[in-house]
DNA sequence: AGAGTCTTCCAAAGCGCTTTGGCTTTCTCG
DNA sequence: CGAGAAAGCCAAAGCGCTTTGGAAGACTCT
């Protein structure tokens, strides 16, 4: 059933129905009724593919997908992906994934700009002077980063946490507790959530007249391996540090593991704050020792990234407005007074 | 650039330029080299919008995710899409994922197959008779199910792993070592893999005169808490079971922090086998006791379910064909004679 | 009653590609 | 040398929708 039968159908020119059923005034009520009683009865759905060569708009979103053999996707991904999908359902969006070599993305946002393949596209993980965001403000289709980028002389949309603001309350409170030796065992310190989670801390540790030695932080990919490898380099130190900041769940899984082996404690020897970005799979209270967290759930961000996408699409959102959300810090058992 | 202006450009027609583009016989193999020659350089790139109109093709592969307030996508999904779009990539092939109400997936299937959105669908985790198998299957879309669905009156694509097999063998060597009561801390147990994976362990039972007490074995969501509570409960029974055998390794986090919480060891007191989908973020050699696995990599069956795809778009594979794929047997420190 | 204004609808022109059917031109071969 | 076949190209008709530019009729107002 397509438009052509159902205006010949109800003795209405394709023009009218078109109209009728996207909701254009020049049309009398009582026809539209009638047109729109008719669509549903026969179950009538526009032609995408037909609608799109005519207006451009897909109804989709984008993103791009790095990969390759060495390109692992994080964990994070799919929960961000929970909360995408399940607001872009409510509004009948879908969304694209396009493969691209890690290396070389660009060929592919160019790719979906040129084609119209998407309305839309989000960025995450962003670096400073991240290129994509670069590239895709230049080519002029609508966008929104989760997380950040910085450096640039123009301004966009994002969607954000305060990491700088959580990991310098967590070092606020361990200091507090008398710990003068902190760690931090960050991500990926080229992305932007890194660079600031390494500020919170720097920030809090030089409000007390302390700071972070070099050896002590350290940027790894976030596994439970990396936290096991690390939390071992930094305690088998002589000046090992006696609290821990982690930047994320499962690498405090090695994070306990390594304290363990070396028959250490948490909090007795070392206190641990790790950041929650909340997996209903891995919760940081049944940890052996409930875990501390800076909790933020990526699930409700990857919600509000599809609805100001989808805001953006249908022209109700504009500018450059950057959002950035608070993180709550949750404290529980892993972590206590210095040593000593 | 498109494909009028470069048949001006070029004094074709457009028929011409565009069998030229496309491999058709009839055209000069002079001209054809004209042609492909000058789209390369003006880095003409036909419209997919318009292709899609003209021929129903899309060069996109369509997945129906399930959400909602209360669905968690598994970590094991962003493993399969690694492989998914890495092969995808190369083929240049764009996964669109439609987000669904968990309830009512099959609105959107029917959705995607009438607007022709994808040229083909895969299906993940399917149940026994699976109502999403025996849908794709009457609407007539290429399709690879991801896993086995059972109790169908026709054949059907899949890709699978030798489930029951896996736990089969890792039964029976637990039983060689000694041990008699067996438990299972499964997945959901009205999927396809758990009840296959549950027959392998009660054949290898079998086979030695036992069987699995209907209290050894639980079916829940693989969850760390899921896998802690289930073993609290395991192990707190008179009738306490020696070995076990868990469907993931998140799950195994669970049943180690339980057996520890309990003042146990492993493989003391308890031995342990889990199934390991290969993760890079969580590796079963680094567990406190380096765990012994049934190891298959997920991302290698996402690459795999990518190509047979791709292979039905283009008409290189038909029919019914389904492949099981083995499963390697892990042995390390977390297995160990019964104790007593 | 005639001019002007709405209201309501329509024919037709795109959107950019593929594909059908046919028209020249060249080649082959008895 | 002329008929038939093959090669190489083209014009035009879709694919199914949106949107432009009217047109016809109904209504208002002087």
């Amino acid at each position: 059933m397509n438009l052509k039968q159902l205006a010949h159908m109800l003795a209405l020119s394709q023009t009218t129905v078109s109209r009728a059923l996207n909701g254009y005034p020049e049309v009398n009520e009582e026809t539209r009724r009638r047109v729109m009683d008719a669509a549903k009865r026969h179950g009538y759905r526009p032609n995408p593919s037909a609608r799109r060569l005519a207006t451009g708009k897909t109804g989709m979103i984008g993103y791009v997908l790095p990969t390759g053999a060495s390109v692992d996707i994080d964990p994070h991904f799919v929960e961000f992906l929970s909360g995408l999908g399940d607001y872009a359902r409510s509004h009948e969006l879908d969304l694209v994934l396009s493969p691209a070599d890690a290396d070389d993305q660009e060929t592919t946002y160019r790719r979906i700009v040129a084609n119209r393949q998407v309305d839309a596209v989000y960025i995450s993980s962003p670096r400073p002077a991240d290129r994509r965001v670069a590239l895709v403000n230049t080519l002029g289709i609508p966008f929104i980063v989760h997380g950040r980028s910085e450096g640039f002389d123009f301004d966009y949309a994002f969607t954000d946490i305060d990491n700088e603001g959580a990991f310098h309350e967590a070092a606020r409170l361990l200091i507090q507790l008398g710990h003068r030796r902190l760690a931090l065992i960050n991500g990926d310190d080229r992305e932007t959530f890194a660079i600031h989670r390494e500020r919170g801390v720097r920030r809090a540790l030089a409000a007390s007249g302390l700071s972070l030695s070099e050896r002590h932080v350290c940027s790894v990919d976030m596994t439970e391996e990396n936290g096991y490898r690390a939390t071992r380099r930094l305690l088998e130190e002589d000046d090992a540090p006696t609290a821990i900041a982690c930047s994320s769940l499962i690498m405090a899984l090695g994070v306990v593991r390594a304290v363990r082996d070396l028959g250490l404690s948490i909090p007795g020897d070392v206190s641990l704050i790790a950041h929650d970005d909340v997996f209903p799979w891995l919760r940081p209270e049944n940890f052996s020792v409930p875990l501390s967290t800076t909790r933020s759930s990526i699930r409700l961000a990857g919600a509000r990234v599809a609805e100001r996408l989808a805001a953006r699409i249908s022209g109700l959102e504009e500018g450059a407005r950057g959002e950035v959300w608070p993180v709550d810090l949750v404290v529980r058992g892993s972590v206590a007074g210095a040593p000593g």
